[in-house]
DNA sequence: ACCCTTGTTCGACAACTGTCGAACAAGCTC
DNA sequence: GAGCTTGTTCGACAGTTGTCGAACAAGGGT
């Protein structure tokens, strides 16, 4: 049981939607769209080391990163190509600046 | 008490996101986007008319949907305009038909 | 070998969510 | 007005989720 990275294909949108809806996940990818590949300990958003963990898990089971382990780091980072290949323009709306008002 | 839709500067991201990650909206938010404005009736997906009530709330608060009452029905209709300027591409990122795999 | 750093996993807990049936409200039609 | 249609609201309930501290695991440096 090691990829728990699905393949994209098998992955709902829902769960791609509900991974995106919480804060600290949404911090954690504009993170990673914006600064590339980065250790766990290094995307640090106001929740213990145990939170960070399962909003990482819930993630990478929802195809949205990719994670290598490196020493005693592991590396996560965007699947950028794949998500815009499967949701065009998804990434990018979620992402992108909005106007605050 | 008119049915309370925000203004969508007011609304977080997360809580679109969040409204659009479940199977029965999106099942909705599809229909209205396809077939336009559309009573509350005929958006019939298989849960009972409390269920239903409840997600078209959560639709509307997130300021995805408008209503109106006409007679003993309400028309419910996508927001798709506002939305479309707002979150550029969301909507047809999510409601984009997607290869089975 | 020892310890420190980096993460994951394990309960536990409160909060939220989706679901339903039943009760209620408001408008048509007869 | 009586009754029907269309929806909303009100508990209630089970399941999921976000959060934490503590325990655990694995690697690196000294």
């Amino acid at each position: 049981m090691e990829p728990q990275e699905p393949d994209l294909t098998a992955v709902p949108v829902t769960t791609v939607l509900t991974a995106l809806a919480d804060d600290v996940r949404l911090q954690i990818v504009r993170a990673l769209a914006e600064g590339g590949e980065s250790a766990c300990g290094s995307l640090d958003f106001g929740v213990s080391k145990a939170t960070r963990s399962h909003h990482l898990k819930v993630l990478r089971e929802a195809g949205l990163t990719r994670t290598r382990a490196v020493g005693t780091s592991r590396l996560v980072r965007l699947r950028r190509d794949e998500l815009d290949k499967r949701y065009p323009g998804l990434l990018d709306a979620v992402l992108a600046p909005r106007p605050p008002a």
